[in-house]
DNA sequence: AGTTGTCAATACGCTACCGTATGGTTGTAG
DNA sequence: CTACAACCATACGGTAGCGTATTGACAACT
C-alpha cells in the first residue's frame, strides 16, 4: 500500500530548519490560539517526532518566543512602516484605521495572544506592542491639536477599540458583518474617534 | 500535632453543597481564568477530594455551565436593572458607563470568559449576554435620535470598547492608572461615545 | 438500634502533554 | 568512501488532569 503521508502542512522535504517550526508554530496559534502551540501536535503536524523538535529548541517556551520574535518583526512592517510617509496627520490616522482593518492574518494572531496576557512568553511581548501602538496612536491625536490628557485618553480609547473589535469581531455570531456592512463600520469607527 | 488544614477558602462546615462548589469555581475563574477551573484543584481548595464533586455534578462542564449561569443572573441584575428607571436616553447611556466602569468582580470574570471565547460552555453564553448588551446600547442610541444604521454602528462601537477596556486595563501595566486618571478617562469615553 | 440517603475518601485506568537519553540515519566535506 | 555533524526515531519517566468504582462515615428518620 502507499504511504499515509498526507497530512504535513509544509513542503516534505525531509529535513527541518528551526525556521519551519517557527512558521509550523505561528500557523497553529492563528488557528488554535496559545494553548494549543504544543510540541507533540505540532511534529505530528510537521510529520516528524519531537526527537527532532528538542534538537532544534531546548524547551517548548523557546519555540514560542522565537516564533513570537518573528511574528512581531513581520507585523511590524506590515501597517506601520507602510503609513509612515503619509504627512498630513488626520490622513495618517484614518489610513491607519483602514490598513488596520484590513489585516487578517497578523490580527488573528494578536487576538490569540490578547486571550493569553497571563502567559509568560506572551506579557512582555504584548506590552511592547501595545506600547508602541498607543504611543503611536498618541503621537497622531496630539498632531491633531489635541491636549496631552485627551490625546492620551483618546489613544487609549482608540486602542481599546480595536482590541474589543477584534476579539468580538473574530469570534461573535452576534457582530459578524458583510463586506459593506463592515466598511461602512469601519468609516464610523473613525469618523467617531478621529475628532473633527 | 494539630491539623493542617489552612487552605480552604469557604468555611469549613464538614459538608458541602453544590452551589458552594459553584462559587468556588466562580473564585478560581476570576483568579485564574476558565482554564483553572479543574476539579482537583477545586477540590483542594475546598479541602476535599474529587470523590466529592462527582457526586454533586456529572462532570467538569456541568460544573461550569452551572457556574455561568449563576453568574449571568447576578450580572444582570448588577447593572441593567439599576438604570432601567432613569428616563432621558441620555443620561441612561452615561449612567450605563459610569456604572459599567465601577463593577469589578463581575467584569473580572466576564474578561475572562472573553478569553475563553472557543469554549462550548463559555460561547452560548457570551453570545446571549453580548446580544443583549448591543441590543441595550442600541435602544439608547435611537433613543437619541441617531439612524438605525449609525446607532448600530455606534452600538457595536462602545460594546468594543467596552470589551478592549476590559482586557487592556486588567492586565496591561501600560494602561495602569489611578482613581482620577481613570475617572477622567470614563468621562472622555463617554463624551465620546455619547453623541452631543 | 437499624436502615437509608447523603456526602466523601481511596484507588484505579486513561489521555495528553513535557522533557531526557540514546542510538540510528543521512547529507556532505575532505 | 569515510567521518562528522545535523537531524530524527524510539523508548522512557514524570506531571496533571478527567472520570469511574468501590467502600466508608455520618446524620436523620422510623
Amino acid at each position: 500500500m502507499p504511504a499515509v503521508q498526507s497530512l504535513p502542512t509544509k513542503s516534505d522535504k525531509s529535513r527541518l530548519s528551526s525556521s519551519d517550526w517557527e512558521l509550523a508554530a505561528l500557523d497553529l496559534l492563528a488557528e488554535q490560539g496559545v494553548a494549543a502551540v504544543a510540541v507533540e501536535p505540532l511534529a505530528r503536524r510537521l510529520g516528524v517526532t519531537k526527537g527532532s523538535f528538542y534538537w532544534h529548541f531546548p524547551s517548548r517556551e523557546a519555540l514560542l518566543k522565537s516564533a513570537l520574535e518573528q511574528w512581531e518583526k513581520q507585523d511590524q512592517e506590515a501597517v506601520f512602516d507602510q503609513i509612515e510617509a503619509i504627512v498630513d496627520p488626520r490622513e495618517r490616522l484614518h489610513a491607519l484605521f483602514r490598513r488596520t482593518s484590513r489585516e487578517i492574518r497578523s490580527h488573528v494572531i494578536y487576538s490569540h495572544l490578547l486571550k493569553a496576557m497571563d502567559h509568560v512568553v506572551v506579557q512582555p511581548l504584548i506590552e511592547r506592542v501595545s506600547t508602541r501602538r498607543i504611543n503611536y496612536l498618541l503621537t497622531g491625536y496630539r498632531a491633531l491639536g489635541m491636549s496631552r490628557r485627551d490625546a492620551m485618553h483618546r489613544a487609549h480609547l482608540a486602542y481599546a477599540a480595536y482590541v474589543g473589535i477584534l476579539q468580538t469581531m473574530l469570534q461573535l455570531k452576534t457582530m459578524r458583518m458583510n463586506h459593506e456592512e463592515y466598511e461602512s463600520y469601519v468609516e464610523h469607527v473613525a469618523e467617531t474617534l478621529i475628532p473633527a
